[in-house]
DNA sequence: ATTAATTTTTAGATTAATCTAAATAGTATT
DNA sequence: AATACTATTTAGATTAATCTAAAAATTAAT
């Protein structure tokens, strides 16, 4: 009964499981077709082969939401992709804005005795180089409590744990300016007319980020004011 | 002009320098077929579709050659599993019987910058855990001058490299008498009667082995008699 | 509650990779 | 060189995943 999926699909299940946050949400089928980089039409074949095979809940002109068998088998593909990114980083070497395209690859190998023993190989680890939580064997994950730069209280100290945002040109800025994952953070100002931010960067000298880079920097909490 | 090729493409590639041994000698349909598990019309179609990207040399009724341009992908491939092997056996701990399936999905991951990385991250090995040589980037392997022990003469010493049989049984009986790769196999006595040869392992008492394990098992000579 | 705009679905094609069954070419045998 | 056998190729279908263009349903706006 465990057919065995194609790579298409589980990145259908995948882009569901994002989509719908919380996963009781339903995806439309024009949303869905944009993070899939593909037309409506392609979406609704897909998405009819997945109700069929009991992966998701469809019915027409309603979205699709997952149903358990397929949202076991998105986080389980998260859980890989998330692993292999661990190990790209901290074993090859790796930075954490290179390893999403090769993981995306990864995340599709097929051999759960291989995602067992990498695991071990890591040490076990709860989070990815991106702070985004790594779920366990029965898709479980400790949800972390985390907030943007710009939502937070003045006097607040955190670590940086993900950034909202793919852009190459902000991942860079961010290295130039010394931020990287696991950077401790402790926010001494805000400037109310530009939204921009006076930081701390692992107890060094006081520096200021935009707005914008404020707004995707996500942190968690070690101390608030 | 590297248009990516599919996974498929790339596991006919493989299979016809595999095939070809030396990469001179023209692979038969039939023969690619039985290799590949599937028709010999499937062959046909693919074949045709392989020349017409000048990757091998196709002549009706006269089977296929690689070209250079097949032959280095078919090189970077078998580099790609072998470096995936070592993986395996040393990072992660699996046996060197259970490394194929997996390595089959894993040299097909796209990203030259990381194998470089994983070349790097084992110590640029040059052998995979069966004994088979790995390519350079340049696709050049050194060759190991190997033999089975039932073709050596007594008084041989060398180390296990490589077993020609995918047979589970007989891995595991390997497993049971002590014998692994790298171990050291000093060749004690040949009966003519049954062919069979009494063996040391690791400099331990001396054993016997049937000779069809002879037959199977290949080591490298470090001395000869 | 019509109309307009948007979203979704259907219908019909296309491409890669495969198949079966039939036809053809090549090789071996007498 | 005719026959038998084997290997190879062709023809025609099939399946998964996709597309474009058109039709239908839903939602929003007047």
């Amino acid at each position: 009964m465990s057919s065995e999926l194609s790579f298409t699909e589980e990145n259908y299940l995948k882009a569901i499981y994002h989509l719908s946050a919380d996963g009781a949400e339903s995806v439309n089928t024009n949303s869905l077709a944009e993070s899939m980089s593909t037309t409506p039409a392609s979406v609704n074949d897909m998405v009819k082969r997945l109700a069929q095979k009991n992966l998701i809940g469809y019915q027409k002109y309603k979205g699709a939401t997952l149903l358990s068998r397929g949202k076991k088998i998105a986080l389980n593909i998260i859980r890989k992709h998330r692993l292999w990114e661990v190990f790209l980083v901290e074993k090859l070497g790796f930075k954490w804005d290179e390893v999403h395209d090769i993981a995306e690859q990864l995340e599709h190998i097929k051999s759960p005795d291989l995602i067992k023993k990498l695991d071990k190989f890591l040490g076990y680890p709860t989070m990815d180089p991106h702070g985004d939580p790594i779920p366990n064997e029965d898709g479980i994950m400790k949800e972390t409590v985390r907030a943007a730069i710009s939502e937070l209280q003045i006097g607040s100290i955190g670590i940086v744990v993900a950034v909202n945002n793919d852009d190459t040109l902000l991942l860079q800025h961010l290295d130039s300016i010394g931020i990287k994952l696991g950077s401790k953070i402790q926010i001494l100002d805000r400037m109310d007319f530009d939204g921009s931010v006076s930081i701390s960067i692992d107890s060094n000298p006081k520096q200021f980020i935009s707005k914008t880079v404020a707004e995707n920097l996500m942190i968690t909490l070690t101390e608030t004011k």
